[in-house]
This record gives structure tokens, sequence and C-alpha cells, in this order.
DNA sequence: TCCTGTGAATGGCTTCACAGCG
DNA sequence: CGCTGTGAAGCCATTCACAGGA
């Protein structure tokens, strides 16, 4: 009766989880596998969402964006909720990952083992300095720039991270897309134009550094008048 | 003593500026000075929100929030804004900021020449590894765990970045906190709690990954979908 | 009775259209 | 006449209170 192209039944998997869900999504899912690796079976939303740092009702919420597959009067099976997650995020196969930019925080990314251990493997690494390409980094042989579309098909590659300088990220990211790269990551502190079809997140360090700065400045007014002036 | 504390006059400055168009504002800022350094001094909302890739009403919006000086028929100077939008952000200042961890990642914030040309200053590093400490990196010492404290009084820093495994964050944070640094950019891939007077970021790159995993699925799927049932 | 699941209401961001000034 | 500035409307997400099942 019911023949929706959806995976399995009584799953919303055709509706959008809410980009701020999703975030927190993530955090749930390491907390879930911290739990797991301690040997713990079940979890209620109240612990969960305090591990979490947010309210039980939003966890719930989030969670239910999923399906439903808590026990009521007792709580979630942790197992159970983390393989939900990671299906949900696309995780059950791994993502072959290439990172363009082997500087230091190239190498840091390439080192990074929460990669591996969470459905991501680092596939290809890239740079464009003579003396660091064919060096040896996280087991890896660093290939040059210009072969960039050819390592890419050749490993398989389907997302990208890269840690390039501003000036060149622009190119690079072209021919990522041109190569049929569909999601990247980038942390060169430029806006990036992609096609809509390609996914494009951003890390960027001085826009961190400057909203905090910008709180930090509002603290120290509001502590200034609070001084000043003990006025209703 | 009278006027008000306001720095100037009619100035929306005890409004909050909502989150969004905070982070957008950072962008606005980091186009605003490459046209600066190109010598351009006025630009329109319009050539402005393209380069930041956003609308035009949103660009106005957002600089709304700091006062109105454009000009109307003709467009925004470039020098103004771009110095209005540093004192709303409090980049007018330097900030001091303090580096904990130097593994890969710390060094490469610590090489980050976007720090230095942009409101902050890095004053400290520190790191647990002894063959770490001591060593000179971007021109400074690096300080050992211990001396946190009288380092961080020393050198008057007020902002730290924690390039740290998960397992030490929260630890390292807590000293942080009671050393009196209100504002802590974190890369730990740990939930961080923190009183709600000190103002905490994190940069998570597992989650950032995930995101882009999600939506690259939900692509897949879409293209399955419209493969497999040619729809009338 | 417990804790999960969810519909409904609140609040905030974004967008738009037009008012306002050079 | 051109472009900025902004009030208002629409929309989305979060929050809450309660329904619902073990």
């Amino acid at each position: 009766m019911t023949h929706l192209p959806d995976t399995e039944a009584a799953k919303p998997s055709g509706q959008e989880i809410p980009p701020a869900a999703l975030a927190r999504l993530t955090i749930y899912l390491r907390a879930l596998n911290s739990l797991m690796a301690a040997g713990t079976e079940r979890i209620s939303s109240e612990q969960l969402a305090e591990s979490a740092g947010v309210s039980p009702p939003t966890l719930r919420k989030d969670l239910s964006y999923l399906g439903s597959f808590g026990t009521r009067g007792v709580g979630y099976d942790v197992g159970l909720v983390s393989q939900e997650i990671s299906a949900a995020l696309g995780l059950m196969h791994e993502w072959k990952v290439a990172i363009v930019g082997v500087g230091n925080l190239g190498r840091a990314l390439a080192g990074y083992s929460g990669f591996s251990t969470k459905g991501f493997g680092v596939v290809a690494l890239f740079d464009a300095d003579p003396l660091v390409v064919g060096a040896e980094v996280a087991g890896l042989r660093v290939s040059p720039i210009a072969e960039l579309e050819s390592v890419l098909r050749h490993t398989g590659a389907n997302m990208a991270v890269m840690a390039v300088p501003a000036g060149v990220a622009q190119g690079l990211c072209d021919r990522l897309v041109a190569a049929g790269v569909m999601s990247i990551l980038s942390f060169a502190p430029v806006v990036l134009q992609v096609p809509p079809s390609v996914q494009l997140r951003k890390v960027d360090m001085a826009t961190e550094l400057q909203i905090l700065a910008y709180h930090a400045q509002r603290a120290q007014e509001t502590e200034n008048n609070s001084e000043s002036s003990a006025r209703p």
C-alpha cells in the first residue's frame, strides 16, 4: 500500500534536518560513541542532553527528525541511536577525503585521528611546494598540484579539505569542482564561489576570534557602565 | 560624565548584533580591507554584497546595526565602513592571545598571518611535551603548562586558543578560566563547560565533515530516486 | 509512573518594498 | 534620479507543555 521511495518505513528521511539540529546530532554521536566505549548501554534524554550541553527537549526534538527509536519510560539504547545518527549522516560507508595544502594545518588535518574512526579516510595529499611534494605525511605520499585531477580520479576521492593560502583557493576550488568533488571544506579566509550542486563549508579562525572580541568588548563596556552609572 | 557612555552619539551600540549578522560583518571587513589595499575608496551595497556572497538587502541591514554611515545615492566609503566594523567588533586595540597546545595545529595558528594584521597578537605558547617546551615557534618560546598561570599574568593575555587533545581540554580550560581568561576558542572535539561570563567558541572539523557527508548522501539519494522512478 | 514523542506557540532572522536623503 | 536606511511581513527554528506508550 505504501510504496514511497523511503529506505525504511516510518522514517521521515525525506525531510531535511534543520542545520542547527544537524550540527548538534554530530555532538550527540560523539557523546554516544564515548558512552559505548565506556560500556554504557542505556541513557535517558536528560543525561545525554547534559553531556552534549543542550536541553532535554532540544535533544528529543533533534532525534525525532530521524525517527522514534527510544523506549518510553526507559530511555535510549546507546548503540542503536549511535547507529541511527551515523546512518542519517551518511557515515555507514567511508568517505574518501583529499587534503589540498600540506602546511602545518594540512599536516594537523592529515594526522587527525578523529577522521579514520568516524567514517572518513584521507586518501590523497597535495601541495605546491616542491620541497614538500614526495614527502611522506601520515603514511601518504604528497602529490604535486599538477596531478590533482589524475590522483583524484585514481583514488576516488569525493571530498576535499582545502588548507591553502587565500590567493590560490578559488583556482584550486574550481579545479576540484571540475574534477567532480561534490563536498569541500575550506580553511582559506576568502569567500569561494561554487555551483549550487557543490556543498561548501568554511572554517575561519579570524572570524571566530573577531566574534569573541566583539563579546569581550561588550562585556567590558557593560562592566564600565555599571561602575560609573549606578542608575535605575 | 554627564553625557552618555556611548563613544559616539546616534549609534545603537547598546543593541546586540544578531549572531548571523555578526559573522557576516567579519566577512565584510575582510572584503573591505582587500578593497582598501587595492586603492578602492567607494563601493555600493550591491558590489560589496556580491564580493561577500550575500544579497544587497542583507548587507545593508547588517551595516545598519552599527549605524548609518553610507551616502545615499553614492554608496559607502570603504575606509570609513572598515573602521566602523572594526570599532564595533572591538578590534581597535590589540587582543593578546595565548595558544595552548603547540602541535601541528597550534603551529599553524601561531604562524597564521591573519592574526597580527587584524587586531590579534600571539603573546604566549604552551605545551605539555618536554621536547617542545623551550623551542622557538613563530618567534616565541614555548612555555610549559606548569607555568600557565604565571605566564598568562605576565603577558596580560586575555584570550586563549586551545589546540589540545580532547582528554586534557576541560582541565586546561578550567585553569584558563581561573586565571582570568574571558574568551576561549577551542579546537578540541569535546563539549567544554565554562561559566556564563566566559565566552567559548568551538571549531570542530569532524562536525564539519559530517555535515558535508549528510548533504552529499542526500544528493546521492535524490539522484538515485530520480533515476529509478521516472516521474510523470 | 516513568520518560519519550510531538503539535503549538513563541521569538528571531531574513526578506522585501518603499521611504528618505544626497 | 540613485542608492542607502528601515519598518513590516513572512518564514523558520527553537522551546514548551502535554499527550502517549512501556
